[in-house]
DNA sequence: CGCTTCCTAGTTGCATACAACTTGCGGCTG
DNA sequence: CAGCCGCAAGTTGTATGCAACTAGGAAGCG
């Protein structure tokens, strides 16, 4: 996921490597990131590890608070709720967006990432399932062709990540998600005007409304 | 718009202020931004500056490129082609949702914005325009009672902001723009749960279309 | 015994100093 | 005279040190 050039700067280094630890939920919710403990883990000062915090926080990623630290930001039942909307409507665009302008390379990398998330479920393999199962969003969010909506929509995927992450807990789980992304598949593939997500959106919204519970 | 709250960090200080700047056009996109430069302007050491500049870059406001320095997001027709269907989706995903969830206090704020923005116009009052124009824009967005998306719509704006400054020279722009919300207003007020931006979308469509001349 | 107050440890925020890189120009060479 | 090499100035990126602020707890007082 972050392609770690060799050329990239310290915090930039640090960035890429705090956000995925975020939004695989490897650093939970909630938890303050010391600067010293970074700072030691990276190998670096405390001043590129400041700038990859400041980063994350304006991207909404970490929250700080004045002369307490910096947190991973935590949601209520209440955020998460209207983060699951505006994801909806995120996602309606790009599956709009991709129906009207999919390129074959497009709809390859779709299929694949697809197929790779069912062998993935099948097997249980959770890890390579989240894996594949980003590359299958991002591979529809690229087929928009439209650089903007594609990174608003990634970036939500980057905030969510921690939330969805505790959601893919059984072998049943992942088929459900998976045959989802198959209704998806048909709809986006099948290059339809028509409005598309409005069954995918009950749907979708079903899902993830039953997976604030344990928030 | 920017809140100088008297607690604020340096760094904070300087982000809002720069992107004001930059979102009003006072600083042209494509310009370079000097660290020492800003440094002095803001009577502080290069850190805080860094921060701030790292923060806006995270943003989409800055491109910083390795050893030289960062600059002024600038975007060619393409880019902005982009940038304006982004904009169109978010606009009428809030313009939706605020129909559907707006309140009194949200219809007073979008009307009074309205009037404001109504009699800049009238006035041929540029700078008061551009403020009033945010206002009324903003309270659509509050009037979603979605944090998330009227976070991004706001981020968008901001990243627009140089560009749409660029747009409204003479007073029939403003007025153009003033009967365009008029029929947002109207659109939004009446709660209407059909679909309601779609003549909005080709007009607004229209008008910035015509705007991505001079780029 | 409970509340207030002060102190101390530990953190963040900022300033300064140094190192690494980019770039433009001047001189050298073919 | 054209092209290349190297150097120097100026920039960004990083490290270290200091100041300001925030907890948390212990001591003192009512």
């Amino acid at each position: 996921m972050a392609s770690q050039a060799a050329d990239m700067t310290s915090s930039q280094r640090i960035a890429e490597s705090l956000i995925d630890d975020i939004s695989a939920g490897r650093i939970a919710p909630g938890a303050r990131l010391d600067e010293h403990g970074l700072a030691a883990r990276f190998g670096t000062s405390r001043t590129p590890v400041r700038e990859a915090l400041a980063r994350l926080a304006a991207r909404g990623v970490l929250r700080s608070e004045w002369g307490r630290g910096v947190f991973v930001s935590d949601y209520g039942k209440e955020e998460l709720s209207e983060m699951l909307e505006a994801m909806q409507e995120l996602e309606e665009i790009c599956s709009r967006l991709a129906a009207k302008r999919l390129t074959l390379r497009n709809e390859a990398a779709i299929l694949s990432a697809h197929r790779t998330c069912e062998e993935a479920a099948e097997a249980g393999d959770l890890q390579g399932f989240l894996k594949a199962n980003d590359a299958f969003h991002h591979a529809i969010y690229e087929a928009t062709q439209n650089r903007f909506v594609s990174e608003i929509a990634s970036e939500f995927r980057y905030r969510t990540g921690p939330y969805r992450a505790k959601r893919f807990r059984t072998k049943d789980d992942m088929l459900d998600s998976v045959r989802l992304h198959g209704s998806l598949v048909k709809t986006v593939l099948g290059r339809a005007d028509a409005p598309p997500a409005e069954t995918l959106r009950r749907e979708v919204s079903q899902k993830y409304i039953e997976a604030l519970d344990w928030a």
